[in-house]
DNA sequence: CAAAAAGACCAAAGCGCTTTGGAAGACTCT
DNA sequence: AGAGTCTTCCAAAGCGCTTTGGTCTTTTTG
């Protein structure tokens, strides 16, 4: 059942029709029923192909995905994804991933835009003066950064996590408690979201007249085994922290995991602190100790991230807002006065 | 830069210029190469859109995503879909993700049928006698089930990985062991991979005159926490397992967890093995205790179910064939003769 | 009451490609 | 030399939609 059929059988020209159904004013609302209740009766779908040729929109958001033996994609970025799904279902948006190599994705964000393959973009994980914001700033479709990059003479428009508050109030809370040789396990530091944790961190410990020095800071992926070398690496130092704060949960497993192969407790020997994605399948109250967390869900990102695509492909939305959305600090078991 | 104006600077047609370019016989080699060659000059792309009207193809596979609140997108998922992107990415294939209700994807793989959005797509984590499957094979789309289906009065096409073997065999290692009292800690049971599994394990214990108890068996989704749960559930009781095959590492995490909680060790009170997807992020060597694993690649399989996926919307592949993997059995520090 | 404006509809021209059904010329064969 | 066969190319017809530029009524306005 096509337009023209449609048409036909309604004995209106197909122009009617069409603008009957895309809800233009030139037509009788009268007229306008008879061919929505047919269109529905006879279960008539206009063919997103043609729609396409004809009016350059997809319906679709794009995401180029870095792939290649050595890439993984990780965990956050599907719960990510779980959010942009959930709007994304409501509103008949279908997303596209396209596979690019790691190294060189700007081919394939050139093309995806070239071709009009979809109607927007999102980018994740940027780093400083990150190549694909200046790229997608230039190459004029929709897109919106979810996280941040700096050090470009232009605005952008982006949804972030105040990650720097964060970990602010994250040591700050442990200063608070007595600790003075604090650690940081972060995540990837060519990534803004790192950068931006270390520098929240750094700047309670100066309020303090503390510092973070090169043997307190360990920058890895966020891996279980990361979590866990990182650990061990801080923990059997002559001077070891008596507080982490870690970038991530999965690598908080591994911490644990370290501070029990040495012997040690949690909160009694090391105070612990880690960021919470909200991830359904592990959650921090459930750790052995109940662990202390920065909170923000990723799963809520995903969700505006769509949002707010749509709202520009539809015209919305305009202009290089940037927003950030604070983190809860949830406290739990895993914190507790600098021991002895 | 359109076929049209190409074709006028080439002064050909726009039929030859085509032609020349998908490789069709009845054009002159040098013509040919002419095309070709101005076509790259210019970087002439042919307009998805257009061609997709025009032919019916797509260039894009297909998956519904199960989405709303409830669910969980889980990393199995993700590392699927690495492998997918490793082979889509070199043969310029893109992923189209339909979000849908979980509660009724059969509406959204109608539409996307209907609307000739894909040309191919792929089914994960069926169930016996699943629903999709038998929507597919009558709605006439190519598709490929990774795991198996069962119960239907037709065929399909699989890629699956041996299930019933993989456990049967690491169920009859640990009988060799000397172990009486084994458990399992599986998946969601309403799954086909979970029914094989515990098939090939009760097959091996009803060889040696053993059973399954309804008390030495979990399944539950595959988190940490319900590895923990599963785990403590089953060693409290008062005639405990003295060995547990796990059916995912992330819930071997929480059963190491409660291992530790519960005072005992591997494999001195218990001998574990557990399923290995083969997660970059997560390493059964790297375990405090080295994990025994059954083994097999999921990211493998995302690479090999997209190349069928290619093979079948090229037509080089055709019929009902299903594959079957053998999965690996390797045996690390996790497992010991059973506990005097 | 004539002129202008508004309302409701339509025919046809795209969008940019593929593919059908030739046609013209070059070659072979008897 | 004429008939048949390749080879090589082209014009034009789709694919199914949106949108432009009208036309024909009906209503409003000075």
């Amino acid at each position: 059942m096509n337009l023209k059929q449609l048409s036909h059988m309604l004995a209106l020209s197909q122009t009617t029709v069409s603008r009957a159904l895309n809800g233009y004013p030139e037509v009788n609302e009268e007229t306008r029923r008879r061919v929505m209740d047919a269109a529905k009766r006879h279960g008539y779908r206009p063919n997103p192909s043609a729609r396409r040729l004809a009016t350059g929109k997809t319906g679709m958001i794009g995401y180029v995905l870095p792939t290649g033996a050595a890439v993984e994609i990780d965990p956050h970025f599907v719960e990510f994804l779980s959010g942009l799904g959930d709007y994304a279902r409501s509103h008949e948006l279908d997303l596209v991933l396209s596979p690019a190599d790691a190294d060189d994705q700007e081919t394939t964000y050139r093309r995806i835009v070239a071709n009009r393959q979809v109607d927007a973009v999102y980018i994740s994980s940027p780093r400083p003066v990150d190549r694909r914001v200046a790229l997608l700033n230039t190459l004029g479709i929709p897109f919106i950064v979810h996280g941040r990059s700096e050090g470009f003479g232009f605005d952008y428009p982006f949804t972030d996590i105040d990650n720097e508050g964060a970990f602010h109030e994250a040591a700050r809370l442990l200063i608070q408690l007595g600790h003075r040789r604090l650690a940081l396990i972060n995540g990837d530091d060519r990534e803004t979201f790192a950068i931006h944790r270390e520098r929240g961190m750094r700047r309670a410990l100066t309020a303090s007249g503390l510092t973070l020095g090169e043997r307190h800071i360990c920058s890895l992926t966020m891996t279980e085994e990361n979590g866990y070398r990182a650990a061990r690496r801080l923990l059997e130092q002559s001077e070891p922290p008596t507080a982490i704060a870690c970038s991530s949960l999965i690598m908080a497993l591994g911490v644990v995991r370290a501070v029990r192969d040495l012997g040690l407790t949690i909160p009694g020997d090391l105070s612990l602190i880690a960021h919470d994605d909200v991830f359904p399948w592990l959650k921090p109250e459930n750790f052995s100790v109940p662990l202390s967390t920065t909170r923000s869900s990723i799963r809520l990102a995903g969700a505006r991230v769509a949002e707010r695509l749509a709202a520009r492909i539809s015209g919305v939305e305009e202009g290089a807002r940037g927003e950030v959305w604070p983190v809860d600090l949830v406290v739990r078991g895993s914190v507790a006065g600098a021991p002895a």
